[in-house]
RNA sequence: GGAGGAGUAGCGAAGUGGCUAAACGCAGCGGACUGUAAAUCCGCCCCAUUAUUGGUUCGGUGGUUCGAAUCCACUCUCCUCCA
């Protein structure tokens, strides 16, 4: 069989978003989802049995951070990746081309990869599409991203250009490096900023590659919420409809209903883990800074609305509390919930879609979160 | 009783004539965070108003000086050593 399998379950009636699964060697993900992201193989305070408490299905590692440690030879010698952090459900890698644009001081683009200074050792080191295939292979996950180029939202024409088509010739070959096709899924990654015309050319040339799923990157890096939108609007539409769609790197609540009202499957994002860690818990009704000092005596939970083991046992005063103390399990607390809540919204968009009622259920969440919401249209 | 040392903003701690409302750290307060070099980063943090400006400070009192946290005198408190 092919690595993964996508069965498009149902159409909402209302936006047109997609209820479906995504079939892999270790198990089955229902979409839309969201993917917690552990970067080190880990995802940041949470144990396996947390992940699976918290609804995850699928998380993310990253490529490029552990090919420089412990190295993907002893990942490979542990048994693979899913062995070696004890996740015995997919997971998904990504390349290391975002590690690239966000780390820009010691980098170097050219046709052949990008060279860059190992920010552990200094040592330098250089990613070739096939490069990161190979390592992406030795790791074993059960989804692989190829190596991208990003610039800058708002590069000029000419620049975008380049970082488009230098993409499509990168996942050219690392379709071709790749060793794993029946076992691990490659997507390409759609890139072309906010030029309408570079969006949907990134699309058919990755999609005449014939990729068993397609990402969508170069968004939230800056942006506003419309200019993705728009982006969404039109590149979506030149994806094909039987394989899964991957918006990379998108995690506020407001932009995870809206890419799938725009006909995304899968989301990642560090904004639940990494704002728990500094205070900031998402709740019902909204963000809320939880470490400030107006919920030092609020005994009641985190979110009136949530049912996850955090909300259900701890206050606010009593997380506060820990966070001011610097105690992990303050963190572990937050990070749980934050988690909670974003699986559990997507939990609810694919409810509403069966039930065909994902723009009511818009109205009503961001009603509740503080958003405003008029400004819909899909 | 004698000798030496120290007293600076909530705490710790720089500063020994003007560039000092006073470095820096902690605590406190607020903000940011989107394919994780992030349990990080950025502000504020004497008082009042505030992108400004004004007022009061460096144990206390009194001096010297155009000008003092910084120099002098007296005084209070604490620490160490000797009796």
């Amino acid at each position: 069989m092919a690595a993964i399998e996508y069965k498009l379950l149902h159409v909402d009636k209302q936006t047109g978003a997609r209820l479906g699964e995504v079939k892999t060697l270790h198990g089955t993900f229902q979409t839309p989802i969201f993917m917690p992201v552990g970067t080190q193989a880990t995802v940041k305070t949470m144990s396996p049995e947390d992940l699976e408490k918290v609804g995850a299905q699928i998380i993310l590692a990253n490529n490029y951070h552990l090919w420089l440690r412990p190295g993907q030879e002893i990942v490979k010698e542990a048994g693979g990746l899913h062995k070696f952090m004890n996740w015995n459900h997919p997971i998904l890698t990504d390349s290391g081309g975002f590690q690239a644009f966000s780390l820009t001081d010691n980098v170097k683009f050219n046709e052949e990869g990008i060279s860059f200074k190992n920010h552990l050792s200094g040592k330098p080191m250089f990613l070739s599409p096939e490069k990161a295939i190979e390592v992406e292979n030795d790791l074993g996950a059960d989804i692989i991203m190829s190596l991208d180029m990003l610039t800058d939202f708002h590069s000029d024409y000419a620049e975008m250009q380049k970082a488009v088509n230098r993409t499509t010739r990168w996942a050219e070959r690392g379709l071709k490096a790749h060793q794993n096709p029946d076992t691990q899924a490659l997507f390409g990654i759609v890139q072309g900023g906010g030029y309408e015309d570079l969006r949907k050319q990134s699309a058919r040339d990755l999609v005449s590659l014939d990729f068993p799923g397609y990402s969508i990157g170069g968004l939230s890096v800056g942006e506003t919420k419309e200019e993705m939108n728009q982006v969404l609007d039109y590149t979506v539409p030149e994806l094909p409809e039987d394989k899964p769609r991957y918006l990379m790197g998108v995690g506020t609540p407001d932009a995870l209903i809206d890419g799938v009202i725009r006909g995304v499957d899968m989301f990642d994002c560090v904004l639940p883990t990494r704002i728990a860690r500094n205070g900031t818990v998402m709740t019902s009704k909204g963000r809320l800074v939880i470490k400030n000092a107006a919920y030092a005596r609020d005994f009641g939970p985190m979110d009136d609305n949530c049912d996850c083991y955090a909300c259900r046992n701890y206050s606010r005063a009593y997380i506060r509390h820990l966070l001011k103390a610097k105690e992990s399990f303050g963190i572990h607390l937050t990070s749980y919930h934050n988690l909670y809540f974003l699986l559990d919204l997507m939990k609810q968009v694919r409810e509403a879609i069966k039930n065909d009622r994902l723009a009511d259920f818009r109205a009503e969440f961001f009603e509740n979160y503080g958003y405003n919401s008029k400004h819909m249209n899909f």
